[in-house]
DNA sequence: TTGAAAGCGATACCAA
DNA sequence: TTGGTATCGCTTTCAA
């Protein structure tokens, strides 16, 4: 069986009082004690127990994750950058896959809840704020990563969106490019519709629209998005460059552009979103607008954790600037 | 303040023990009893805490896993795929990385022993087998994902990592290569050795050999990667084709060829190993093994989740068989 | 069918 | 410096 603090004191032969200040090198102990005691936890090989711990109010030294879909390198990335903090400064991360549904939103949260995690990040789109309440009622700190809520005065750690899509815009419009398509996600994923909305304004200002039917959606599934840019670009008058939400939608894209033969980016320019592995990877390498996703990660914790040090904090909002990297699925406009 | 079971009770106007007996569907209680006491857990928004619960013995839900890196698709791949099945099964998981470092691997291993994990799946390499005795001797559940402790009697669920290798020889054998190359991981990494071998023993047995200098190591990390392979590329007599034995480190080689202007697969054939989403968007797309990513992951939790129930089972070692994958960044050796 | 009480393994306050 | 003990929230006999 698993030695116990009590195997340890009667082993020692003092009390568990004692041994539990020795654990947490509180209180004042002789060293001679110390020592002793350090020796016998050593030899027993004991490990004191977390859950009891956390039961009388210590901190679990645990935080939460949520995001859609772990297995998106984007995700993969941010949770990494976020297990990579939060390790550093002495936390372990639960890392839970929600796939975008409230209802998984919903019971993970619950989950967490029960098992008294520090704090939670949370990287998922959620179409029902509501959902959230419970958290803020028993005011358990949490930080959303790449998503916004405002609604909720909670903390926040972001890309400027709306000034990635804006930049995709300018990059095609410099290129020439004036007969362009959107592949964005579904609605409730915010972050997509904003990069949308950046898009279409620089577009706007500059004297062209976004027709209805140049903008797909699609989830962040290779083989949806692939479907969806074969239908968009089934069109008339097919356009000239795409600007895709995320790499994984551009991947698909340079797929269906395969499949028809279109050459990227001679005759089909393609902009992704993310800057994530894939992007380096692709043929041609994608040209994507990257985000800062270790720095969102990185500040995520921070905020958190400053939190969880001193009480309720006023709500933070970060937004962290995208930028442009420029590679090979884009080129001048033909013609 | 969140509501505790004696809260309910008391509200109730019955004992915790009731409470509790109508929380687990235990016991005898009477309907009426039952329904009143649920409308009231549902009304103070009571959630049972999951760490007292587990401090009296219960399980507790959850379930850890050990990667070395959770960017790497193939184990956010592999995580995806038991943290499905571990939902599915109404179990959550908590993802660790190890960096491959023994080190850290134990620090993990403490923590969820203190987090009292029902049991843990290790998919990272260990150096010293010596650190997983304790597991051992306090006897919780744990299985080895595509690793193997030969001695050590655990739950393995693995590929066959030396067909894999066998494979890719036999391909680039039956391609007409000859004079061929090998990007392995550090010695460490077992699986990595198994596929060398069962590489190197197809291309013996065919009469060939692999001379030491035809072989480099490194991490699977895009850059390490690409260094070793303009190393490796940089020998007289060039070899016609390399074996990965990973996506990562295959797409490296596709970087270094190309910055040596040497074209795949015209010039230089690679295989990779994993088949994860990288190698269906490279380009050119990548003749890889694949691996049974989901059913790894899927296995590997029942093995431990039968094994929970049931206490105590005989070790079991499934070996699962990886397949080839033909895309493009194969084809017939010049000359 | 229900309740009283003894743990589970730690923490922390108050005495000694 | 140390130790005694109440306490955290829940599960689980054993009686009633």
């Amino acid at each position: 069986m698993k030695a116990t603090i009590y195997d340890i004191a009667r082993e020692a032969g003092v009390s568990i009082a004692t041994v539990s200040q020795v654990i947490n090198g509180k209180g004042k102990i002789s060293e001679k004690r110390r020592a002793e005691i350090m020796e016998i936890m050593e030899r027993l090989n004991y490990q004191p127990s977390a859950i009891a711990a956390a039961l009388t109010g210590k901190q679990t030294y645990t935080l939460g994750l949520l995001v859609p879909d772990i297995s998106n390198p984007y995700f993969a990335e941010l949770a990494r950058a976020v297990e990579d903090r939060s390790r550093q400064l002495g936390y372990s991360v639960v890392i839970c896959s929600t796939d975008n549904k409230d209802e998984r939103v919903e019971r993970y949260l619950n989950l967490l809840q029960q098992k008294k995690v520090d704090g939670m990040m949370i990287g998922t789109g959620i179409r029902n704020a509501g959902i959230l309440t419970p958290l803020l009622q028993q005011s358990i700190p949490f930080a959303l990563i790449a998503r916004h809520m405002p609604s909720l005065a909670v903390h926040t750690v972001a890309t400027d969106d709306r000034l990635g899509g804006a930049l995709a815009a300018q990059h095609l419009l410099d290129l020439g490019h004036t007969r362009v398509a959107v592949l964005s996600e579904p609605a409730r994923v915010s972050s997509s519709q904003e990069r949308l909305r950046g898009f279409r304004e620089v577009l706007e200002k500059a004297g062209y629209t976004l027709a209805p039917e140049r903008i797909r959606e699609s989830t962040a599934e290779l083989n949806a998005a692939k479907a969806a840019v074969l239908e968009l670009l089934g069109q008339s008058a097919q356009p000239t460059a795409l600007f895709c939400c995320n790499d994984i939608q551009a991947i698909g894209a340079l797929q269906a552009a395969k499949e028809l033969n279109l050459r990227v980016p001679k005759e089909l320019s393609v902009i992704g979103f993310d800057n994530t592995i894939l992007a380096s990877v692709t043929s041609p390498p994608l040209t994507t607008i990257a985000q800062p996703i270790e720095e969102l990660g990185r500040h995520a914790v921070d905020l958190l954790i400053e939190e969880l040090k001193q009480e309720r904090q006023p709500a933070r909002n970060m937004i962290l600037k995208p930028w442009l990297v420029v590679r090979e699925s884009t080129t001048k406009a033909p013609g």
